[in-house]
DNA sequence: GTACTTTGACCAAGA
DNA sequence: ATCTTGGTCAAAGTA
């Protein structure tokens, strides 16, 4: 593959990485083509986005010394970039932190395809390692209309279909992302994940894109690279970087979670923005004196498109899969560090709560149980003061 | 009383 | 000065 890789730098101050040549297929669906053309095609796509991939993890080398930059922009470049992690690298300072995202420039309609996982694929291996492979489930919440998701061990679940809501089989979450690599499709691989559990994902199976997509143009032109804000990555205990997920079923309705990816959120905001018919959530981490911030879009089938950064995590991930699958115990388990934290315990971030009353808004709550990223009910109550120490803009108004 | 979503309003930056 | 746009606030509502 030959491609020439552009790497600009936008107003507000982003990076951009940008494919250019013609390395991937080009399809185009129109909305009368059948679910199989439109699974051959796609899948193609991803087909070649898993080879990549592998290509690249099969070179032990490569496996031990590219960054996850390197890997984007080696996608980005069809493998023959000599692009250095440097030329991305990203705002280090702990308070500066910016939002940083690179999109494909002008998109078509839709742009994210689901890759998915098929059943075939082991689950265990994904239990054990940052990579869930989830069978995300959606279903109507009672009051919204909204989607939530279904905890990613539900696997024998995953299948049925509840009130007529169309139900996609398998996702993929890939935590400790740094870098999307997304097609003008939205075929999007995140990159920070661990080499050898990617190379074992890889190689023991297929991505394959959900023939779906419900009205939507599908076109896969350029590739492009993603490189998401990046200065926290130097903890591995707290990434900073969430998991992006790259599937979700096509309801045309916006999960009512943006992602599983191991910290709670709450929403404050959303955003119409243009050239784009969903709106933008806004969110940040629930976690008492965490700042972090996420925007996440939607394309046009409900998937997750986009998901940018803002801010650095200060604690561990709260996960809630580990914490049912643990059970019975009070012992909350981290994937990504290895410890384990008693419930209840400073570390213990599915106990925190952050007194909003103080900070963000004067109201008051009420409800029983705290549902979070996972899904999971949270019937814990302890309480943790936090607030102080803020540092975010206060705007008087 | 708690935790979260919704949503109109507000603010700032840029055109 | 005005308009547009993106980001955030915070009251109200939900569970
Ligand atoms: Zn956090």
């Amino acid at each position: 593959m030959n491609a020439a890789l552009s790497i600009s730098e936008t107003q507000g101050g982003d990076l951009m990485v940008t494919r250019k040549g013609n390395s991937l297929p080009n399809i185009s669906l129109s909305p009368k083509d059948s679910p199989e053309v439109a699974y051959k095609g796609l899948n193609a796509a991803s087909l070649e986005l898993t080879s990549f991939m592998s290509s690249i993890f099969e070179d032990s080398t490569s496996r031990d010394q590219k960054s996850y930059e390197q890997l984007a922009i080696l996608y980005a470049t069809g493998g023959s970039s000599a692009v250095h992690t440097d030329e991305v690298s990203s705002d280090t300072s702990a308070h500066s932190a910016k939002f940083r995202s690179l999109m494909p420039s002008k998109l078509p309609i839709c742009r994210s395809p689901c890759i998915t996982i098929p059943p075939g694929f082991s689950p265990t291996i994904l239990l054990e390692s940052p990579i869930l492979i989830s069978s995300s489930q959606f279903e109507l919440s009672p009051t919204t209309g909204s989607h939530q998701t279904q905890l990613p061990f539900d696997h024998e679940e995953s299948n049925n279909s509840k009130d007529g809501v169309k139900v996609e089989k398998d996702s993929v979450f890939i935590p400790h992302s740094q870098i999307s690599i997304s097609s003008d499709l939205g075929a999007a691989v995140s990159c920070g994940i661990s080499h050898e559990e990617l190379q074992s994902w890889t190689s023991s199976t297929r991505a394959i894109i959900s023939p779906v997509t419900q009205g939507c143009n599908l076109a896969l032109r350029n590739a492009s690279a993603s490189v998401w804000d990046s200065k926290s990555e130097a903890s591995e205990i707290i990434p900073a970087v969430q998991p992006m997920p790259l599937s979700y079923s096509l309801t045309g309705q916006l999960p009512q979670r943006p992602s599983k990816d191991g910290y709670n959120w709450r929403k404050y905001g959303q955003k119409q923005v243009r050239d784009s018919v969903y709106p933008r959530s806004y969110y940040r981490c629930t976690f008492p004196s965490c700042y972090v911030r996420k925007k996440v879009e939607y394309s046009c089938n409900g998937q997750i498109t986009r998901i940018v950064y803002k801010g650095e995590h200060n604690h561990p991930k709260t996960q809630a899969k580990e914490r049912l699958n643990m059970n019975n115990g009070n012992v909350l388990h981290s994937i990504d560090t290895g410890v384990t934290y008693p419930i209840g315990s400073a570390t213990d971030c599915s106990s925190g709560k952050r007194n909003y009353s103080g900070l963000h808004n004067s109201t008051g709550y009420s409800r029983g149980s705290n549902i979070d990223d996972d899904g999971e009910v949270n019937g814990n109550s302890s309480k943790i003061d936090a607030d102080s120490g803020n540092s975010r803009e206060v705007k008087h108004r």
